[in-house]
DNA sequence: CCAGTTGCCTAGGAAGTATAGGCAACATAG
DNA sequence: CTATGTTGCCTATACTTCCTAGGCAACTGG
């Protein structure tokens, strides 16, 4: 039996292409050696189980949002670059919905936490938000809503959760617009 | 062979007891079968298969949800619905968390634009907007990113994507803070 | 070349999804 | 009450996915 010359790196890679094509749901190992045209249980030899291959799968995802990202806000500061950062997140979702998705699957804290990848992407929110003269503990704050607005834009948009005739993009923009005014404006513990 | 005395609704509720207690992706027939204590192809008489049980469940939880924040929001305008809405809205996520994930499920948009609750959610959402004197379209955007918010932050919170020490409730209060002064303010389309 | 490693396979089992047909509990009408 | 039609349960079965164990030969390195 001659070897496919499967690797892990392969492997994964795969996955998260079948991810974007039919969602990641639709990744099983199954699914992945029927496409390399070996037995299921040929794959085992590459990831431990399902579980690994996800954690694999969130971190070459989290890698390749975090370095759109980054590219994308070299150079920018003020609301240039939270329009770039916030551009670079949402197409990186709308180009690779699977990919995205794993991206944001519940993960193993220490595995997280020993991620240089993860490390990288908080830096970057946190520079961004700097350059709004945001410090701790504002910036844990504003670093949250940033998240959180996001990924549940390109969640919702993903899931057809905007069904009214308004073009999504046009709503886009006003949401980085409404982003960055409060960035500008950050609300003070006191404010209420 | 006596009656179980399932019933369509009985079926719904204990998966909807079960998504908040072991995660919705926990769900199956053959487990809600093994808690009544009959065989799985039992339930096929009661739910045409899991993807009708999972449209079940996702109106079940959209509806609870809606209604909270229907009571939540009663009689009271500006912040102070803004922030009844968004309490009502992440407690009951931290409830039901099975439940909330089930109430975010994409749906078949037929079902959906037929689902008396759904169109409940929205008048209720931009009921509480229009006390901000937004009106179309801006109505819209801001109601997209009130949604896209709120989801983003309770989905992040309960996959543990909150891992800094700030308290997790301090930086809620503040995004409440930011979505209301967004609000006071909304953007214009020519803004920038 | 030889020995050790390992990537593939088969075999098999567990769990979940789903269909078909049978039987008796159930509901309803006369 | 009885008869009849309905249907909720079961068993049987098939398929899919995940996973483990052991065997064999391709591969690697000395």
């Amino acid at each position: 039996m001659p070897r496919a010359g499967l690797t892990a790196e392969r492997v994964v890679l795969a996955a998260a292409e079948l991810a974007d094509r039919v969602g990641l749901d639709g990744v099983t190992l199954s699914a992945l050696a029927r496409g390399f045209g070996v037995r299921d249980a040929s794959l085992y030899s590459h990831v431990r189980n399902v579980r690994d291959l996800r954690t694999r799968l969130t971190l070459l995802a989290g890698g390749e949002l975090t370095d759109r990202i980054a590219l994308a806000v070299a150079g920018r500061s003020g609301k240039e670059a939270l329009a770039a950062f916030a551009q670079a997140y949402r197409e990186y979702a709308l180009a690779h919905p699977g990919r995205y998705a794993a991206s944001q699957l519940p993960m193993d804290q220490a595995l997280l936490a020993a991620s240089p990848t993860a490390q990288r992407s908080i830096e970057i929110t946190y520079a961004m938000l700097r350059a709004y003269d945001l410090a701790d503990p504002e910036l844990i704050d504003a670093g949250r809503m940033l998240r959180a607005t996001l990924h549940g834009y390109v969640t919702l948009e993903a899931a057809g959760g905007f069904g009214h005739a308004r073009p999504v993009q046009t709503s886009w923009e006003r949401a980085i617009d409404a982003l960055d005014l409060v960035l500008r404006r950050w609300p003070a513990a006191n404010s209420r």
